[in-house]
Order: C-alpha cells, then structure tokens, then sequence
RNA sequence: UCCCCGAUAGCUCAAUGGUAGAGCACCCGGCUGUUAACCGGGUUGUUGUAGGUUCGAGCCCUACUCGGGGAGCCA
C-alpha cells in the first residue's frame, strides 16, 4: 500500500514509495527528463520523471502539463542535494487530474492590480503561502497566550445600533426596519464581559468605511481586544508587550521555512523580548520637537511620520502612554497626576508599520462618563446599557486593541497590509 | 475629501509628434540534472473611454473611467 504524504512530512519517508497529491508549480524539461516542482499546500517537492521510468503517455502528457495542472506523482522518495529542499521523488506512477493551460500568475513578475483582481489564485504563490501560514501562527499564538493566561473568549456582536466611539465612518446596512452599523469596536461589548468573567478577549471582524488609502489601512481587518476587570493602565501596557513577544516568539519557532520565503531578517525579530521602551506623550513630544523633519505641534495627535521617526529609535515596539485628552476617545480614564492626560497607550510597531496596538485604562466613574459622553455630543440614549456597567459594581478596568493584519505585516516584514489578509477590502476593491 | 502617479500584446515594460517593439507566457523542434533552465523557430495589438489640436497623435490638450501611492482618520 502506497502511503500519501504531504511535503512537509517528507523527511520521515526517505527511502520509500510515496505518493504526493497537489499542483504542478514548474515543470523543467529536459529532454528524456522533466523535472516537475509540485507543491502540496504544505510545500514543494522536486519530482524527477525519467522517460524510461514512466508510462509513455504519462511522460508525454506531463511535458504538455502546464503551471498549476492537477497532478498526483508516485516514486521512491529519496535525499539529493541538487533537489530544492533537499529532497526528491524518482517517479514511477502518476496521473494528471486535469492538464491547465494559460494559468493567470506565472513565476514572472506582475503589476500589484493584477494580482490583487486575481487574488483568489494569487494565495498559491509562494510568498502568499508564507504569509498566510506567519498569520495563522499570529493567530494560534494570541488565543494559546490568553487561554494560558485564564482569559475567555468572548465573541462580541458585528451589527452594532450605534458608533462605537462616535468618530469612524461606519458602514450602514438596512436592518429590518431599522439601520444598523457593522462594527469598529468590540471593546464596550468587551468590558461588558469582562464584568461578568473577568478577563476576556474579542477576536473578530471590524469595519471602517474610512476612505483611507494608505498601506495601513483595510476596510474589513481582524482586530483582537483583550479586557481586564481590575486593572490599570499599567496591567495593559504589560500585557500588550508580553503578548507581542510571546506572538514573535511562536511564529519564530513554527514558521523559519515561512520567514526565509519572506527573506524576513530574523535577528530583528529575535531583539522583540519584553520590556520594550516606553515613552510619556510629552517626551515622545520633545523628541519629535527636536526633529528637523516633523512638522508636530503639541497637543496633537502623531502623524504618521511622527510614528516612523519615533519608532525608528528603538529595535522593538515602543509605548507611547498618556496622550492629551483631546485626541483619544470619551471612553478613556484622565490620569489623576494630569488631567489633561489620559490614561492610554499606543504601542507602535518597528519599521513604519504604524499603530499595532492602542489601549487604555476606561472611565469607571458614572458622572464622569456621563459628562464625556455629553461633551463628545454621542447619543446617551444608545449607551443606557453601557452605562448600566458604571451603575452596578463598577471597577478599574483596562484593555487594548491590536490590529491583526499589522502585527502580521510587522512580523513578516511586508509593505502593505492588504497582504496580511487572504481576501483585503480596501476603499476600490471589493472582488474577489 | 485633498495631493501625486499610472493605463501600450495574456503578463512586465519600451517606443524625439512621422512604419507599434522587446523579454516572458503560449505553440513546434532539440537536450539525462534543471533550480524563474537553456538553444532554434513561430503566433500575439480597437495603445483605458470620449472629444480636441495637427498634414500626421501611443506621445500634446480637456473630460471621464479604472487603478496605484500618500495625507487626514485610525488598528
């Protein structure tokens, strides 16, 4: 009985006859040899079919066997070092499923328009094997980082009634009678939980209808948030760093194959070790006051130049705490040393990836509350039930939110987010 | 919403206002060690759309469409 093995399992069947089932990913012929680079979905094997070897038909057939043809190969597996990986099939059976001609994506280069129309096949190509699979691991990392840390997962809802913060742009979809709002923000439905079981987390969807176009932004990205009753600012900004090195941590032990695909410079990624450097707003202030290039002004927010210059400082994550109130949301507790401050943190990713992570410690002070919500003019009626969190039993609570598709785009060391995320919804792009 | 850039063969790109080209892909032939193989031959066009200037427009002008980069906003 002949054993089907996938790629990344190869190793354990040297010297013997397996079978491989996947996709043609390059076919060199030469002469009474083709050398078929077949990939599985877990990896690429070179498969070595001699024309005395095989069928005639089947050596035939495959030499007219084009990119990302269906094809199942059988032979001796065996160690070469000229074979890619280390690693060859001597074929001696096989069978094409189904000869492609004129696939779209060949190995050559392409414009990112058409890759992006073209998405859907696009996620076969090497490099988007390497992403996506970094992102799974991200992914793994977070939810095994907050089980061992008793955190619970609790999914929070996508139709909202209301804005969550009150500033996005927010997608309408008709409801019934009514229109309801796809959703930026699980954190009020979070702190809602977290009152109920402690510690939590949401992981899920999250819209913008922001027109940004930027290599940050996505329409539609994963957003994780993390909540804690009892805690401070403090217990965030510790948590936020050790859950990115731990995330860092786990993607370097599973994914080195990925990383090198990516040409990913581990050494970076092996400095991501908790504590990371912090800074006060005001001293972020200063430094980018001495900056020739920034054009900062204090009391602002940070542009996304600020972030680079400040970020390019440090060779890991920095924290960015307790910027003016002005500029961050209703929802955020003033810092009792300076109320013009707020109790939040930004963490900013290394190598101009921007925002990875933003949090804060929340208002658990009813009138307080109350009295933010009038200022920023949101409709009190909608936020009655969060309300209700600061009526009974209210505590300190803290919490962040981390953007996936940065934190993956940061660790695999890409430009853009769009290839962070299998299917990216940007402002002009909706298909496939 | 604002600023900048782009659109020519299936793909990536070239072409001083004067005959629309190359590489790759694809097809045919050759090759028992290729790594995006190589060698020889061959096929491939409503130059994004609509107007305008000109003897003549891929090239200049206007509008539009589609897309890309950035700002703002944010993760």
């Amino acid at each position: 009985m002949i054993e089907v093995v996938t790629v990344e399992r190869l190793k354990q069947h040297v010297g013997q006859t397996v079978c491989v089932r996947g996709w043609l990913y390059n076919l060199s012929s030469k002469g009474k040899l083709h050398f078929a680079q077949v990939r599985d979905g877990t990896g690429i094997v070179q498969c070595v079919v001699f024309k005395n070897n095989v069928p005639p038909e089947l050596f035939e057939a495959l030499g007219h066997a084009g990119q990302e043809s269906s094809i199942t190969l059988t032979g001796l597996l065996r160690e070469d070092p000229r074979a890619p990986g280390g690693f060859e099939i001597d074929v001696t059976q096989g069978e094409i499923l189904q000869s492609v001609q004129g696939y779209p994506i060949t190995p050559k280069e392409h414009g990112i328009e058409y890759l992006l129309e073209h998405r859907h096949l696009w996620l076969r190509s090497r490099r988007t094997w390497a992403i996506l699979r970094v992102r799974d691991a991200v992914i793994t990392a977070i939810r095994r980082f907050f089980d061992e840390r008793g955190f619970v997962c609790v999914d929070s809802p996508i139709f909202t009634p209301n804005a969550c913060e009150g500033t996005s742009t927010l997608f309408e979809v008709p409801y019934f009678e009514q229109t309801a709002y796809l959703t930026q923000s699980g954190q009020l439905y979070a702190e809602a939980a977290a009152m109920a079981l402690g510690k939590v987390y949401t992981f899920g969807p999250t819209f913008r209808a922001e027109k940004s176009k930027t290599r940050r932004h996505l329409t539609e990205f994963w957003m994780l948030e993390p909540e804690m009753a009892y805690a401070t600012l403090e217990d965030v900004m510790k948590l936020a760093e050790e859950m990115l090195a731990y995330i860092v941590a786990q993607v370097l032990e599973r994914r080195r194959v990925e990383l090198g695909v990516l040409e990913r410079d581990l050494s970076k990624l092996e400095r991501i070790q908790a504590p990371f450097p912090r800074l006060s707003y005001d001293e972020a202030a200063k430094i980018l006051a001495e900056h020739p290039e920034s054009t900062f002004k204090y009391g602002d927010d940070f542009g996304a130049p600020d972030e680079t210059i400040l970020s390019n400082r440090f060779d890991r994550p920095v924290l960015v705490h307790r910027y003016p109130k002005e500029v961050k949301a209703f929802y955020m507790k003033r810092d009792p040393e300076d109320p013009s401050k707020c109790l939040c943190v930004d963490v900013l990713g290394s190598e101009g990836v921007g925002e990875i992570i933003g949090g804060s410690q929340r208002e658990d002070d009813l009138e307080l509350l109350l009295g933010r919500i009038r200022e920023h003019q949101l409709p009190e009626s909608a936020f009655q039930w969060y309300l209700d969190l600061r009526r009974y039993g209210s505590v300190p609570h803290a919490g962040f939110g981390l953007g996936l598709e940065r934190t993956v785009a940061w660790i695999c060391g890409i430009e853009h987010v769009r290839e962070a995320i299998p299917f990216p919804r940007t402002i002009y792009r909706l298909t496939p």
